[in-house]
DNA sequence: GAGATATTACACAGATCTGTTTAATTGGCA
DNA sequence: TGCCAATTAAACAGATCTGTGTAATATCTC
């Protein structure tokens, strides 16, 4: 039967969106037309549009699904009994680590809203709603470490991580562990005078 | 006479770039056709590629003007009078007011990055200029104030620096206060003890 | 095995893209 | 005025793009 919607068995659709995500994600949504991600899918053109009525659906799911990829990557090298500071270090090396050692592209985020300019695209929304859950996640950690500020530190911690990024893609090399430092410096700065500080 | 290497008086070109620069920088250079920058010149299509033989070459141009031009800009905000220190903060303030108070559409280097997948694109290296010129400027301030690293502390200013670009991409709103909050500790914790910290 | 459904290959429409060709026209300068 | 280089408009080549129409083939269910 024709993939319907919730059915998640539906391996024509997963082919078509594995292989999106990797043309996207390397080489961006203009250069990457439907013709080329179909045949690598390797789906018809007429199943690819039956799953995906316009290439700006599939660039939505896109970056929904790279957006929850990376999430729960990212959980994964999250060790859930460290405490929290260290929390957030895991989540710093992580981001380190697939930066590793060249050939790193940028955020796959931020990458799709710099080349969608129009704000009501449907991936807008998404791509704020993953940058969202990150920034939950920093501010969620930096609140049970005792942080004085749990939201500015959070907000500072994402505009190093998003920075890092942008380093290592121009650069085309691993982030450096000024990353690493920096980020225990912002954490020091908000930690509570009895804990214990990061070094 | 036609525009020769070296002419700085070469109108055609002068309005080219412009208008290329608003283009390339709104949109991108997938989403910006060569006919919409020589009708808004206005400029014919063919002393447009008198000027630039073909795309890659405007848009290498493109990248080197937007870097200085954002560079020179940059550098006006700064008080070459005021303490290194300063100067820095200076600086994050100058793209801090880049992003009042929306429609800011990302560091158009990284961008422009993000969307030449090609390593040996002439473009990437321009690119990589213009973020060691600001990796420099970073440097030299960290120098002068005395900072324990000054290295160091020059890539964790720029990782903050380009983290706040993105996330005010991203959200497409201003750059928060947290940010300079950010840079001020970072700053002063490489300025040696006996100095007067930012506050 | 029969019938319904899904997928395939392939041509096609219509638009757009980069870059070129051609011929008419403009504008500066002696 | 008259020359000459530069610019223009416009058509064009050839490639690519998104999305559709069609008819044959494969697959699944009963």
């Amino acid at each position: 039967m024709l993939g319907r919607v919730g059915d998640t068995t539906d391996k024509a659709r997963t082919r078509i969106v594995r292989r999106a995500t990797e043309l996207f994600r390397a080489e961006g949504f203009g250069a990457v037309g439907v013709d080329r991600i179909s045949d690598l899918a390797p789906v018809s053109k007429r199943t690819l549009y039956q799953r995906f009525p316009t290439k700006d659906d599939l660039i939505a799911e896109y970056v929904r699904t790279i957006g929850d990829t990376n999430y729960d990557s990212m959980q994964d090298a999250v060790d859930d009994d460290a405490p929290p500071a260290e929390r957030i270090l895991q989540a710093f090396i992580w981001l380190q680590n697939q930066t590793t050692p060249s050939g790193y592209r940028g955020c796959p985020i931020v990458n799709a809203v710099a080349e969608l300019p129009d704000a009501t695209h449907p991936a807008r929304q998404l791509a704020l709603d993953h940058k969202d859950q990150v920034l939950g996640f920093f501010r969620d950690q930096a609140a049970s470490a005792g942080a004085a500020d749990p939201d500015e530190l959070a907000e500072q911690l994402i505009m190093l991580f998003d920075g890092a990024s942008s380093y290592s893609l121009v650069r085309d090399s691993r982030i450096p562990p000024s990353f690493l430092a920096a980020a225990k410096t912002l954490i020091n700065a908000q930690l509570p005078p009895d804990s214990q500080p990061l070094k």
